[in-house]
DNA sequence: GAATTTATATCGTACTACGATATAAATTCG
DNA sequence: CGAATTTATATCGTAGTACGATATAAATTC
């Protein structure tokens, strides 16, 4: 069976500059938002906000003995320090991190999880698993054929 | 060669239910907020918000000729439809959408793009088929890594 | 050991998405 | 047909959170 151009792919020309297939850039938006609003939903009836949840799966991911700094947690989530400090406040006043001091460098905080989170953590992990296994067909599709489509033709 | 397993691949067993990749979520998920971050500078540069630019991608990919109604734009975006009026609001102030009403039913307001928000679009999407290019082999190998890791083993 | 850098924290502000609500047009149905 | 209901958009006040500015303290530099 020969590839051939699906019926659906647009490429807009437009002021003789190269095509640019507008409607699969606006399907990757969706699909990513579709993942973020399920993630979103799935952490709230964990009781947790989308942010708390993926401060916890980077503290877990990244998977330090001692627990993540503050300012590992910010580089990651790629928001600025203070605003990790703050999200940090909050999952500690959730009881769902604990904040220990580094011995090894006083200014640092370390942050770990509690069993609590732990366990929201390993059930979210699955529930999300399961979503990103049914979704990642489309969106290896959609990255398929979006592969050079910028400099070529 | 045969396909092993990557070496820093961790699953981490807990509690005697199944292994989870924790590191690859967090992969995951940092790959996401790195595109999103990556893309919000780019339409920040453009004189544009992330929203403001995936609502003007989303206007323009969709592609009904007539433009997209409020309530459409506010589906595709996953927000509320009052949401997808105010933002419209901010569009429309900047010059960057007009909005028509429907000739066919008069509660409806069709949005189509300006040619100044046009030529940003246009620009913004070249800089972002790059940007997808360039993170499209990463992501997939991750995707490829958390396949089927739920409930196999 | 004083100056600088690094790490975390606090406070006030701004942006934006939301709930509640309003208005108007279209549709349903007695 | 015309009243009731539904649908589409809009407005307003509020809340959550990320940010800039700033502060404090520990570590490093020279």
């Amino acid at each position: 069976m020969i590839k051939n151009p699906k019926a659906d792919s647009r490429r807009v020309r437009s002021g003789g500059s190269q095509s640019v297939d507008y409607r699969s850039l606006a399907e990757f938006r969706y699909a990513i938002r579709r993942f973020l609003a399920f993630s979103e939903a799935a952490a709230g009836e964990a009781g947790l906000t989308a942010q708390q949840h993926q401060a916890l799966l980077t503290i877990k991911g990244v998977g330090e003995a001692d627990g993540l700094s503050i300012g590992e947690l910010a580089t990651r989530l790629l928001v600025r320090q203070h605003t990790a400090a703050e999200l940090a406040n909050r999952l500690e006043e959730a009881g769902l991190v604990r904040r220990l001091p580094d011995p090894n460098d006083g200014r640092r905080v370390l942050l770990t999880l509690t069993p609590e989170s732990e366990k929201r953590l390993q059930s979210l992990s699955g529930i999300h698993l399961d979503e990103i296994n049914s979704m990642a067909p489309q969106l290896v599709s959609i990255l398929t054929k979006l592969s050079g489509t910028r400099t070529e033709e």
